[in-house]
DNA sequence: ACCAGTTTGTTCATACTAGCACAAGCGCGC
DNA sequence: GCGCGCTTGTGCTAGTATGAACAAACTGGT
C-alpha cells in the first residue's frame, strides 16, 4: 500500500534479492504459484516477515492463491532496477578478479561484465573470461564512454583505497569490494564489502 | 562486565571479526594504542557500539589511554577462537573454488587449507594452489581424519545442497556456501552465504 | 448459493538495537 | 599534589525490527 520508496528500511532492501533468487529457482522449476508460507519456508525466515517486506511496495498476492511466481519475479526486478541490465567493470585480474570475470552468473541477474582493469604491465592485454586486461590508466574514460556504474574491486587490501577514489572520480556509484579492508568514500557512492574469512571467523566463535 | 557468552546477540559476534580486521592493519602499521572513537571513525559505526559491543567479554581499555593494539587483538582472537589454525576444505575445483584456493588471506586469520574436492574425473588429480584435487568421495574419510570442521561450497547451485549433505553426513560444523541457493542443514551446523550479485542487487535499489 | 479451507495485508505487542550522556578512572604537566 | 583533558564502561531513552494474530478476500467443491 505505501509506496513512498524513501521509507522503505536498508535491511528491507537486501532481503529483496534473496526473494528475487528464491523465485526465479522456483521459476525454472516450473512453479507457477507459491505462498508467503512456502517462500518462508524455503528462506528459512517467517512468513509474516515476507508479507511485511512487500506490502512496502504494494500489494502483489490474491487470499487464497498466494503469489504468482512469475509476477512477483518481475515486480521485484522492477523494483530493484534490474529490469535491464547493468555494466560492470573489474579492477584486478589476479585469482579473485580472474575467477570473477569468468563467471556466468551474472548475466541473467542483471549485471554484465564489460571491463577488467589492472596496473600489473605482464597481464595487460591478456584474455580473461572474453575479456582484454586494460591499464588502470583506462578506467576514467572507459567508465564514461560506456556509462558504467557498477565496480568490483578485487585487489590488494593495500591498493584498494587508491583504486576506490579512481573510480569515485570517474563516476562510479556502487563499489564491490573484495579487499579485506574499509573503503572510505562520498557519502552518494554505495559500498558493500565481500571477505570470506569474516564469515569463517564469526562461525568459528560458535565451534 | 558480563561474561555469560550464552547471551551474546549474532549481530554483535558477527562484527568481532571487523574489529579484529581493523587491529591488525593498526598492528601492521606498527600502532601500539587505539581508542574506540579511532575505531569508530575507521569502520564509520559509532563509539559506542563498539565500547558496548566488548563490554559483552570484558574490560579490555584503559581510561584516558584506549585499548592496547596487540592486547584487544589477542583477547579478540581468543574470543573468536582463532589462537589456532582452523583446517578448512573446499568442494568444488572451479572457477572460483581454484582462486579461493590459491589465495593467500587465510593463513594469518585463522585457518589454513588442507583440502580441495571435486567430482569432475577430468580436475581430480590436477594440482591447484599446492593441493591435489581430490574425489568427492574421499571426503568423510578426509574430513575424519584432519578433523575439519570447516568447508566452502564452490560447485554449481544444483549440487550444492547434494554436497551440504555429504559434509554435514561427514561431520563439518561450518559451512561457507558460495552457491547461489539456501541450503538445509540440521541446527546444529552453522551456514553463512556469499553471492556478490546480491551486493550489485542491493546497491542497485538506491541507483 | 453457500461453506470450508487458504492466504493475504495489517495491526499490535514484544524484543532487539543503537547511540547519547555521564560518572569513574587514568595520565600528564605544572 | 592537583587539576585538566581524555577515554572507558554502562544506564537510559528512542528508534527499529520481528512475529503472532486476525479481519477481509479468494477458490473450489457441494
Amino acid at each position: 500500500m505505501a509506496l513512498d520508496q524513501h521509507e522503505v528500511p536498508d535491511i528491507v532492501v537486501g532481503r529483496l534479492p534473496v526473494y528475487l533468487r528464491a523465485l526465479s529457482a522456483m521459476k525454472s522449476g516450473g512453479k507457477q504459484y507459491t505462498s508467503s508460507h512456502e517462500l518462508a519456508e524455503w528462506l528459512g525466515i517467517s512468513s509474516a516477515q515476507i508479507r511485511k517486506d512487500l506490502s512496502h511496495f504494494g500489494e502483489f498476492g490474491k487470499q487464497g492463491t498466494g503469489y504468482s511466481v512469475i509476477g512477483l519475479y518481475d515486480e521485484l526486478r522492477q523494483i530493484l532496477h534490474l529490469d535491464q541490465d547493468w555494466p560492470l567493470i573489474i579492477v584486478g585480474a589476479g585469482n579473485i578478479g580472474s575467477a570473477v570475470a569468468s563467471y556466468t552468473g551474472f548475466s541473467h541477474r542483471g549485471f554484465r561484465v564489460v571491463g577488467l582493469f589492472d596496473n600489473d604491465p605482464t597481464k595487460i592485454g591478456a584474455q580473461i573470461g572474453g575479456l582484454t586486461v586494460q591499464s588502470n590508466n583506462e578506467i576514467p574514460q572507459f567508465v564514461a564512454d560506456s556509462h558504467t556504474q557498477h565496480a568490483m574491486i578485487t585487489v590488494p587490501a593495500q591498493y584498494a583505497q587508491q583504486v576506490a577514489d579512481i573510480l569515485v572520480a570517474s563516476g562510479i556509484k556502487a563499489i564491490l569490494n573484495y579487499a579485506p579492508i574499509n573503503l572510505n568514500v562520498p557519502h552518494n557512492v554505495h559500498v558493500e564489502y565481500i571477505d570470506p574469512v569474516l564469515h569463517l571467523q564469526k562461525m568459528t566463535y560458535y565451534l
